[in-house]
RNA sequence: CGGGGCGUAGCGCAGCCCGGUUAGCGCGCUUGGUUCGGGACCAAGAGGCCGGAGGUUCAAAUCCUCUCGCCCCGACCA
């Protein structure tokens, strides 16, 4: 294990896989695009994971499983569904030694699966809504792969819901998207663009797609969650139907949406420095971690006293804390073991300390004060106080950090050489555009960029950068994850 | 699937062009001691059929052929 990352500035791909295998979150697995999520990784999902799941059950939805083994048949019921999904699917033939009548899809989503079950849970207006959520991993066979951003197994959570009417089917797309954009801004400190997707960027057998967007610390975008408008598409393909209140049979309007492990790439992105992960308090595992600095017994008893009273502080503060009092790794190992891990605050406590009831702070956030990497002397008695301050205060600044850094690279064209010219430096681009799929195609194909977000606030008019047409939108363009 | 790289100790690498007896270095690991406020030091150890198969040769980590795997860059995608 070398002592340091690759720079960022150096090159962003290695600086990325090296935070990730040298903060310990994660390692490859034996099979080509396969991810061994660590216990610190994991347990930021876990994180994530009980923040979204929180959310899910404030709002009315209930968990549940469901297969992972797809019939082939079910597959293909929904044809723009399988045409999207059917050349990244693994498929399974031989079960028991002997091959499958029907081969079984390993679960690319389970939009099918659910559906099927749907149709004999569903009779009356009255079975409605459906709201439920499935915590799963699921395959897509890729073949470009990196860990956490697009991985051939992955976990993620999805939900698939099902109800009386297309406004309430669309009302429930937003409301999830709404979610989307609190777990992404609020807990993971990443500022996002809400908004839709384009004909050619939407889910397969979606009637559209909402999504959330953010940008890296290399401009680039990661589309961080989708949340989907199914229309009736699944319901008439599993012949899902419902008798309203006026005793008519109706389709049922469908939605589904998904956050995966991805997020913990965006996250790692989004704030990390050449020193390594750079975590939002409110994701990471542990906010603080307690250093130990002694050389005799007689020290580390005293120092342990200090520290009880401490740890004390912080558990009734509801502060997640680790006490490293390892004595095989020296103290400067450890420090720069916890900025490598993102640790938001560390706190340092020695036989100075002691003798003045006090420890010493230093945070990891970059700040504007100079204050970043900086050793703070802080009484030990307001410690647990001062520190459920500066959480808060390091939450903020993250997201307020990265929220400038996105504003500063989003920029105008009005016209495709400019469009050109800026996307090459890198950046997101607004533009007014009234272009088509073929259009869109087209710019991909020149310049990689595609649209990211129709933003839902749009208020002005003007002329499309592309095709000169009047345009009533804007879109976002940028290269993307 | 196209282009590039890499497989030698747990990890990172050297050795390979120019074949030659016991295959090296750094980190990590073990034991003992000294250390500990920014990646400690000393001493003694453990650890490898050089990715796999075949060939050339008196002799192969090294040369040739085939093969497997992984990583990176491009076309598809959360």
């Amino acid at each position: 294990m070398s002592i340091s990352v690759t720079k960022r500035s150096e090159d962003y791909a290695k600086w990325y896989t090296d935070v990730v295998l040298k903060a310990e979150m994660a390692e490859y697995g034996p099979v080509k695009g396969t991810m061994i999520i660590r216990p610190y990784g994991y347990a930021i999902w876990e994180r994530i994971r009980d923040i979204a799941d929180n959310f899910f059950k404030e709002t009315g939805h209930v968990n549940a499983y469901f297969p992972m083994f797809i019939p082939e048949s079910y597959m293909k019921r929904e044809a723009e569904h399988v045409e999207g999904f059917a050349p990244e699917c693994a498929i399974v033939t031989i079960g028991g030694g002997k091959p499958l009548e029907e081969p079984l899809y390993i679960r690319p989503t389970s939009e099918t699966i659910i559906w099927a079950s749907y149709k004999k849970w569903i009779r009356s207006y009255r079975d409605l809504p459906i709201l439920i959520n499935q915590w799963a991993n699921i395959v897509r066979w890729e073949m470009r792969t990196r860990l956490f951003l697009r991985t051939t197994e992955f976990l993620w959570q999805e939900g698939h819901t099902a109800h009386a009417t297309a406004a309430e089917a669309e009302e429930e797309a937003m409301r999830i998207l709404e979610i989307y954009r609190q777990i992404s801004e609020d807990y993971l400190a990443m500022p996002v663009l809400v908004g839709r997707k384009t004909e050619s960027q939407k889910f397969a057998g979606a009637v559209h797609t909402y999504a959330i967007e953010a940008m890296m610390g290399d401009k680039k975008a990661l589309q961080a969650g989708t949340s989907h408008y199914l229309g009736q598409n699944f319901a008439k393909a599993f012949d899902v139907t419902f008798l309203n209140k006026s005793n008519q049979l109706e389709y049922v309007y469908a939605t589904s949406w998904g956050v995966s492990t991805r997020l913990i790439g965006g996250l790692i992105m989004a704030h990390g420095d050449d020193k390594g992960l750079i975590l939002p308090p409110r994701v990471a595992p542990y906010q603080v971690v307690i250093v130990p600095i002694w050389k005799s017994d007689a020290e580390k008893s005293q120092i342990n006293e200090l520290v009880s009273k401490l740890t004390a502080g912080l558990k009734s503060e509801q502060i997640r804390f680790h006490y490293d009092h390892r004595e095989q790794e020296t103290p400067g190992w450890k420090f720069n073991q916890y900025e490598m891990k993102g640790v938001p605050i560390r706190l340092e406590v020695g036989p100075k300390d002691v003798a003045k009831n006090q420890v010493v702070l230093v945070r990891r956030d970059p700040t504007n004060d100079e204050s970043a990497g900086r050793k703070q002397f802080i009484p030990a008695d307001n410690a647990p106080a001062i520190i459920k301050n500066m959480l808060e205060e390091i939450q903020t600044n993250l997201f307020q950090r990265a929220h400038d850094f996105r504003d500063k690279n989003t920029l105008n064209a009005e016209n495709y050489d400019q469009f050109k010219e800026l996307i090459e430096a890198g950046s997101f681009i607004r533009v007014f555009w009234a272009g088509n799929g073929a259009d869109e195609a087209r710019i991909q194909e020149e310049t990689k960029a595609t649209i990211r977000v129709i933003p839902f606030e749009q208020k002005e008019k003007g002329t499309c950068f592309y095709t000169g047409k009047p345009a009533d939108q804007i879109v976002i363009f940028a290269r993307a994850y």
